[in-house]
DNA sequence: GTGAACGTTAGG
DNA sequence: CCTAACGTTCAC
């Protein structure tokens, strides 16, 4: 499988400069990829208004606007049968695949943000976007399909295989939980958010300016599953008939 | 509530 | 041992 979601490209320069840069090249989800939707990326890419991933034609994936906060899709529009689906799973595969497409559009066709960072003086500029709106959907739409979005952090719901009974525990990577009995262990980060998914620091937020002292990681690469509270554990029910809380 | 500073943990 | 970075505390 090779998507092109490759932010470990080799032409980045910094790719050494970082000890913590693993990127997972994790395949679609078993659980998406085996049920049978009648919809690839390009369907969910080309459809209107809300989703704008076209990397031939933005160079610059548009962010949501700062000001504008990204409204929820009028669920009568679009895309209805997707919403008919009761295992919600159509969504959830479309959810996906935005999610990649979207980190796609983000380093696709050589400017990566990584080389923009590099030449950009301003700095916070280029990476508001993808940390405000690096998924051009309202969070209010991935509780249909058990996804959640908490602070930019995203989880299949269809995944389901590691939680039981089809609640997701959420707060604690299971390797932040570990075995060590309460022991507050560090978390480690997830690696699969943007930030996470950063390769080089800004070396201009105060976290990058400070290291020495601060002993911080870069702003814009700080995961966002850290910046949650440890002790924001949530029990999600991810069944299509759901509770959500964000 | 936010950011800086420091202790501490974890990996190489 | 060194470096990176998470967690906690504290000042603002």
């Amino acid at each position: 499988m090779s998507t092109a979601i490759d932010m470990a490209g080799p032409s980045s320069p910094d790719q050494a400069h970082s000890s913590s840069t693993k990127i997972p090249h994790e395949p679609l989800r078993p659980s998406l990829r085996r049920s049978s939707h009648p919809y690839s990326l390009p369907h969910y890419m080309s459809s209107p208004a809300e989703v704008k991933a076209q990397p031939s034609d933005a160079p610059q994936p548009k962010a949501v606007q700062p000001s504008q906060k990204p409204r929820r899709a009028p669920v009568t529009t679009a895309w209805p049968d997707m919403w008919e689906s009761p295992s919600g799973l159509h969504l959830a595969h479309a959810a996906e695949l935005l999610m990649r497409a979207g980190l796609l559009a983000l380093t696709g066709d050589g400017s990566s943000p990584e080389e923009e960072e590099e030449d950009s003086p301003s700095c916070g500029a280029d990476y508001q976007p993808y940390l405000g709106a690096w998924f051009p959907f309202s969070p209010a739409l991935f509780p249909l399909s058990g996804f959640q979005v908490g602070g930019g952090h995203w989880r299949g719901a269809a995944l389901g295989a590691d939680t039981s009974d089809g609640l997701g525990v959420e707060g604690y990577s299971p390797s932040s939980v570990g075995g060590a009995g309460g022991s507050r262990r560090k978390r480690k980060r997830c690696g699969e958010c943007v930030p996470c998914r950063r390769q080089t620091n800004c070396e201009q937020c105060s976290s990058c300016r400070n290291r020495k002292r601060g002993h911080q990681i870069c702003k814009y690469r700080k995961c966002e599953e850290l910046k949650r509270k440890p002790g924001g554990l949530r029990v999600v029910d991810v069944s299509p008939f759901t509770q959500f809380e964000f």
